[in-house]
DNA sequence: CTGAAAGCGCTTACAG
DNA sequence: CTGAAAGCGCTTACAG
């Protein structure tokens, strides 16, 4: 293994020297510099993280804490996944991937091993375990998701009320005035998962206002569940002329359901839904959708968390996304009955 | 942030002591390990990591290194992520999750680094362009999927071939005697995924000895794009009475394509696949299977890796797993024409 | 059964 | 413009 003294051996200077020609923190004259990066390439030199690590205090590492929650939709959180590591990568920052089952324990953990520089939580609750953590380490974190109390916390989420009031006014823009809202099970709600009802909040409250009928209704996020689940709700409401999911395994679920049905959208129901633009793709969805913003939220949370580390900012900042309607054409008037 | 000079202090021993009292590396007196022990609960100490991989040489973390293809699955690259980080926990390794674009570079940055003990590739191809680097790293590696040249490495993957002789037996053991074979895009061929054609080889191998035909076909791996290629494959193909399918795309796809034409699975027409049980469960996936095995993959490739790295164990061990097959169904005596 | 000391590979004030 | 030295927080032979 090649250290920094072998490197200034070879190049004829002090460790201190080659040190800082990699740096760039002092002037170095430049025969010097040259004879000190040539012997960085003739001997393959790259530092020591942990050495580099023990006399910075900084490991340029960040942990990602995901939860992955057997009735949550497994292809959605790949989407955060990738863009909090290629988001951290691009401001020079590896990412720690933590999903231990005790996610509180293992934040802890990682934190004061000092193993990195900050946090990253995924798919935060409102009542988090892992968040009383939060005030006991010394790295600063932020969260996408929105707990009870954000305040002291740098959280960015997508604004899932103002997503549920576009989505209803879209459908009221066609002339629908009777409407099923097919949200996450309820387990999801129970365990914190607050955009569940801040966005169904939103549709209902604009609902209200636009004297229009609502069913609110949750699903499974699991085939073949959700399928059946479908199915009983449409039976239910056979007035309903729109379907609004919140329910990615429902939105993948629903084509198979209306073709049983010999349904089409957006003739026979309109249909709107709240998922990324790369789910629809993978999944073949047509349906007009919210974007879910996973690319954006992970970008912007890891950015504000790294100026919080490298300048200090202040570990407090609440980011709710506006949400973006892409229309792919699957609301339509109903057809008059 | 409290340090071991500080739990030394406290409990009024050596910093040597309070190391081997948590090390367990020397025998210890009741008494002194009892008030290091309380030292250690009541400041909260957690040993810093940077300084003990600094100290031994040792980071107790792996590298893992996926790659996000765009003509790839995308779930199924998640299951592979969950298998490793989770065996790795279970024997006490972290998981640094490494995705950046020039993958080789990344490879070559991290293990030079020694930010990792050992590494983990995913997705591994025939040519891959991280495998060079292998030989010039001090670290071990495992392998999932299976590269040209697999001597020196220690590779692990389903065994494809015999997964296509499997699938095809069971085809013929239901009489049929015309199947199409539905792959990965060519793309991934070309790239190096080997277990594409290794599928291909057993199927027609199998299909020859049993003098069957088997018409092979490529197909795109994201929506639409497949479902309007599989029309076409059947279409093309009339007096086919089963599909073997080694895409995940095309698999998540063909129950709306069947609807589309108003065929039933195993009715009209059989259908046996290569996925995952989680996969299947994801998707409503009604059709037999083989199992990619995503999990025992996994579990492993990391068990033995990490065997290599605390052992010393040769880093050379090539396993594939025999296939599994889930039988739900799918697959009966073709109706008489 | 325990401690003093060296060493892991870096960075960065302190001197010159 | 450059170097000698201290220090980051651990572990582990070496002594006793």
């Amino acid at each position: 293994m090649v250290t920094i003294t072998d490197v200034a051996r070879e190049a004829g200077v002090s460790r201190a020297t080659v040190s800082y020609v990699l740096s760039g923190k002092r002037m170095i004259s430049e025969p010097v510099s040259r004879r000190v990066r040539e012997a960085v390439t003739s001997l393959g030199y790259t530092p020591n993280a942990g050495a580099r690590a023990l006399a910075t205090s900084q490991t340029k590492v960040l942990a990602l804490m995901a939860r992955f929650l057997s009735d949550e939709f497994a292809p959605a959180m790949l989407e955060f996944i990738r863009a909090v590591t290629d988001a951290a990568r691009e401001l020079g920052y590896d990412t720690l991937l933590v999903s231990d089952e005790n996610a509180a324990e293992a934040l802890r953990r990682v934190a004061a091993s000092r193993m990195v520089d900050g946090i990253v939580l995924l798919n935060v609750g409102e009542t988090d375990d892992r968040l009383p953590i939060l005030g006991r380490i010394d790295q600063p974190s932020a969260l996408i998701g929105l707990p009870a109390n954000p305040e002291g916390s740098i959280v960015f989420d997508l604004d899932f009320r103002s997503a549920g009031r576009l989505m209803v006014n879209h459908l009221r823009a066609y002339d629908h005035r009777e409407v099923i809202l097919v949200s996450q099970p309820r387990d999801v709600v129970d365990r914190g998962g607050a955009y569940v009802w801040r966005l169904a909040a939103g549709a209902e409250e604009t609902a209200d206002q636009l004297d229009m009928i609502l069913h609110h209704h949750h699903a499974a996020a699991s085939q073949p569940d959700v399928g059946r689940r479908l199915h009983e709700l449409l039976d239910q409401h056979p007035d309903a002329t729109a379907i609004l999911l919140n329910n990615e395994a429902a939105a993948a679920a629903l084509p198979f359901v209306l073709r049983e049905r010999g349904l089409r959208a957006p003739d026979d129901v309109s249909v709107i839904g709240r998922y990324s633009d790369d789910f629809a793709r993978a999944f073949s969805l047509p349906y007009t959708a919210v974007d879910s913003a996973a690319a954006e939220l992970g970008r912007r949370a890891v950015a504000r968390l790294i100026a919080a580390i490298e300048d200090g900012l202040p570990g407090d900042a609440l980011q709710l996304l506006p949400p973006v309607l892409t229309d792919r054409g699957s609301v339509a008037r109903p057809a008059s009955r």
